[in-house]
DNA sequence: TTTTGAGTTGTTCGA
DNA sequence: GTCGAACAACTCAAA
């Protein structure tokens, strides 16, 4: 007897390994639906998540189109409009792949008891995670607090399961004539006026047949000497999966298979060694998520209390310039506008930029969360907070507070020929090698020659590295001896 | 309960 | 130019 069903696409934007969308599909007619959540305690997407939303939802109701499905778009708050919309097209079985930051945690728990107690069967999934977060525990049952044993327990869990394959047929559910659905345009999602996202669609193909493509290629190439140069950001050396992960376009068990079995035939252009660390790359989402569930206010408080006395400055100037890559640091300021051009900055920079803010500038981790958070495809509930708090310090499994980068020392060893730095940073491009991490040691010639004045054409540094350095190691006494 | 070894990503100094 | 040590002390995980 074929049940009517209701499939709620959330970070899940994709029909392979959807174990939600196939168990719908396979019950009977299945109404696809995607809230755009308004209004809610959830935290709303930034700018630049907005806009990768509206080409994936696109790109996901193209594809169910393809399987004989339709995608529903609605918008408002979930928690109102799901229960009507159940009981409005008599849905027997709802399903949905779980989420994990806290608020959503608290509203799929309180929407799954009551539309159980409506009568209708709900069921949720993991499509998201390789092994959920109250799966890997220490011996005495807590939430791990250090990463190597956190991936040394996970792993010892087993291999994960094999992806499945996306339904067959997706039969569409026909909607009562009351309910009246949105068109993707209609959610205006994407830049009007201005315009800013020319940079984003350059960069960038989002649905989940690319994001299938982006794996293959990544396998097939930049995966050999993946361990060596994914540091470099100069170089076409990360996966750049990172998007397509945030909103479910394809999921980590789709990735550990196809890089295990890619090695393992030799398609592969890595080393298992590249495997290795490319497959921890995922053990470190899996690891920000883990911290996410057991501290739901992971985005707003230390991790580590202590961090409260810390001193931070209110620097509103400085925090602009950071922000608009105005820093006179090259390889920051390269970073911030990577960033704002393409939504996307490489990891590398993005520890320099962010150690920069925190310990140079003695700015609030948070601000600087803030701004990756509007600005950043990828931007991610559990990655974005973790990876701050981890580099100031507050996180876990923090480093040693005389951990500063020095933004000089890591463009030379990172960027070594300065060819990241010259393409984004443009106006001090004619320096050579040896000055362009280091714009203002520069003669007045070689400046000239280089057509800089410090000031017009680009900034002197807005700190200077000694001082910034001496005020953060004392700002951590400070907090210390509080 | 106590003890012990270990812990993503660095910088600077001085030999 | 290269290399090792110091940086200062804390928490976690497991035996």
């Amino acid at each position: 007897m074929p049940a009517p069903s209701l499939h709620w696409f959330r970070d899940d934007l994709r029909l392979a390994d959807n174990p939600a969308l196939t168990a719908a599909a396979s019950a009977g007619p299945t109404l696809c639906l995607y809230i755009l959540d308004e209004g809610g305690p959830r935290r709303p997407f930034g700018g630049a998540g907005l806009w990768w939303l509206s080409k994936s939802l696109k790109a996901l109701e193209q594809a169910l189109a393809r399987k004989g499905g339709q995608l529903i778009v609605l918008r408002g708050d979930p928690a109102r409009i799901l229960p009507r919309l159940v009981e409005q097209c008599g849905i027997d079985l709802v399903t949905w792949n779980r989420r994990y930051d806290g608020e959503s945690v608290v509203l799929d728990r309180q929407l799954m008891a009551d539309l159980t107690a409506a009568g209708t069967t709900v069921e949720s999934f993991n499509a998201a995670l390789l092994n959920e977060p109250w799966q890997v525990t220490t011996k005495t049952g807590d939430p791990m607090k250090v990463f190597t044993a956190y991936w040394r327990t996970a792993r010892q869990r087993g291999e994960p399961a094999a992806p499945l394959p996306p339904p067959e047929r997706i039969e569409p559910l026909k909607l009562p004539a009351e309910v009246e659905a949105l068109s993707i345009a209609d959610l205006a999602l994407e830049p009007d006026q201005p315009d800013w996202a020319g940079g984003l669609r350059e960069t960038w193909s989002p649905g989940e047949t690319a994001a299938s493509e982006r794996l293959g290629e990544f396998l097939s190439g930049a995966l050999g000497g993946y361990a060596e140069q994914r540091d470099r950001p100069d170089r076409e050396a990360t996966s750049r999966l990172s998007p397509h992960l945030r909103f479910g376009e394809i999921g980590p068990r789709q990735i550990w298979h196809a890089t295990r079995s890619a090695v393992e035939s030799g398609e592969a252009a890595g080393s298992a060694a590249d495997a290795e660390k490319f497959l921890s790359e995922i053990g470190w989402r899996e690891f920000s998520y883990h911290l996410l569930f057991h501290n739901p206010d992971l985005a707003k408080a230390n991790y580590n209390r202590r961090f409260d006395a810390f001193p931070w400055r209110k620097d509103a100037v400085a925090l602009t310039a950071w922000q608009r890559g105005l820093t006179g640091y090259p390889i920051i300021d390269a970073g911030m506008r990577q960033l704002w051009t393409t939504g996307w900055m490489h990891n590398r920079v993005r520890m320099i930029a962010a150690s920069f803010l925190i310990k140079h500038l003695l700015i609030d981790w948070r601000r600087g969360e803030d701004w990756f958070w509007d600005t950043l495809v990828d931007a991610d509930p559990a990655n974005n907070p973790a990876s701050w708090q981890w580099v100031a310090g507050s996180g876990a499994d923090a480093s040693p507070y005389y951990r500063v980068f020095n933004p000089v020392t890591q463009g030379l060893k990172f960027d070594p020929k300065g060819i990241y730095v010259r393409r984004w940073v443009p106006e001090i491009g004619e320096l050579e090698v040896a000055l362009i991490h280091q714009p203002w040691k520069a003669d007045a010639a070689a400046l000239r020659g280089a057509g800089i004045e410090f000031g017009k054409t680009y900034p002197r540094p807005i700190v200077d590295l000694d001082l910034g350095r001496r005020r953060a190691l004392d700002a951590l006494q400070a907090m210390r001896s509080a």
